[in-house]
DNA sequence: TCATAGTGTTTCGTATACGATTTCGTACTC
DNA sequence: GAGTACGAAATCGTATACGAAACACTATGA
């Protein structure tokens, strides 16, 4: 099973109200890139294909726009948020310090089945740098820091490490795709991290890491795509 | 001008769209203790009381909801949600955390002006220590770091930052209420946080220190009010 | 030819109406 | 007397309908 936390993408439908089954349905589409990144999203046309009125629809917009997967504007409409560099450069640099302290308040708890089980996932993407693909590399990349993050006893922290990375995989910049090079260094860096945490190190430090593991793969993206355009400025 | 960037709090009622009046004024209601904590909030009778339908007023308390101001339940409604402990600690340290990021990411675009700023704001509040009005505190509080945080170039990190603000607000505990001592090392922490800036500390000493200012206060918060009973865990 | 005003279409915003679900009270039975 | 079942009231969820705002297009005048 390497499709772990997908948090709530839950693909049974959803269940009682068509709100949910709107806002499930609506986010599926853009995730998967149905609806790509400026396409507009018009009420009327959801609520026919889904069946629904525009209500319900309207609720599971906002819904998204709450989230920031859709922006809207006001007597104007919806459309896909887009893939603006920026927005992925806010999107990064916000998660690597929500993650980072995710990763340091989860660490005390974990176990050293959850270590092996990290491994594990660490060594098939080890193993995935041959005939490389971006997107299961990715993938393996979300399981291997749930396990790392998802034992964080704050529910509030633990609710935005989420809405990071559900961020990331709608402007499925999927990185690895256009910084091949970094998944190398990932992977390195995986071990290194779990090493710290079986070692019992100080919160500190395993926040630091964990949020420079995230930041070096911005800053790979950035060096990659455009030397140093909207770095720090 | 005592209050500055209350970020949402548009006092001058909601301009356009219903649902944003709508917003607006239960949220007030909440902040202002009108709907205290578990108060169960009945659309139809919200609806009325702001001469509205009912559809804006639900689209106001989904987007509360999202905010962590109330809680929904299906087919049952929302209510107020409580002043819960817990919450408030899981509050404080996500935002210790996110403040310290903006803090820190502020800190280099924060000029002389606003350290002036900041420090009139903290000579108040040292003045305001001597008939302590813990309200009042609170409110200055909240403008000191305002100047601080604001500007964080990363728009993802403020939002959550005024986010946390906001919560606090409302489950309105006011901490200096019942830790009445720890307003006095709050205003010195204030001036060594500023002189940081001054100086052109390095990020990383800014971030630690404005978070470390903050879990004292919860610290003491948590002192105070049951000894350790959910400390660490 | 370009700028501007007017008109028409699209799409959102909100009100009203009705069906669905939960909750609470009452009566009945064991 | 206690527990359960039935029913009524309250409240939410969603559909439909209509008004309002924004946008696109066209025609007219300078």
């Amino acid at each position: 099973m390497t499709e772990t936390a997908k948090a709530a993408a839950t693909p049974a439908a959803a269940s009682g109200s068509k709100s949910e089954q709107a806002y499930t349905a609506v986010k599926a589409r853009i995730v998967d890139g149905t609806y790509s990144p400026g396409y507009r999203l018009v009420l009327a046309k959801i609520a026919e294909d889904l069946g629904v009125s525009v209500v319900p629809v309207r609720e599971a917009i906002r819904r998204l726009e709450a989230e920031g997967l859709v922006k809207f504007e006001r007597n104007v409409g919806a459309t896909v948020s887009g893939i603006d560099p920026t927005e992925y450069l806010y999107t990064m640099q916000t998660l690597s310090i929500v993650e980072g302290a995710a990763t340091a308040l989860s660490a005390p708890l974990i176990g050293a089945a959850d270590v092996a089980r990290a491994r594990a996932v660490n060594a098939e993407m080890r193993e995935c740098l041959q005939h490389f693909d971006p997107v299961r590399f990715t993938a393996l990349n979300q399981d291997f820091h749930s396990v790392l993050f998802e034992h964080c006893p704050n529910p509030h922290i633990l609710d935005l490490v989420h809405r990071g990375w559900n961020r990331l995989a709608s402007l499925r910049s999927s990185t690895f795709r256009f910084v091949p090079g970094r998944a190398h260094e990932s992977v390195d860096e995986h071990e290194a991290l779990l090493q710290l945490i079986e070692s019992g190190a100080s919160p500190d430090d395993i926040e630091m890491a964990a949020r420079r593991h995230r930041s070096a793969t911005l800053d790979a993206y950035l060096a990659q795509s455009n030397a140093g355009s909207l770095s720090a400025h």
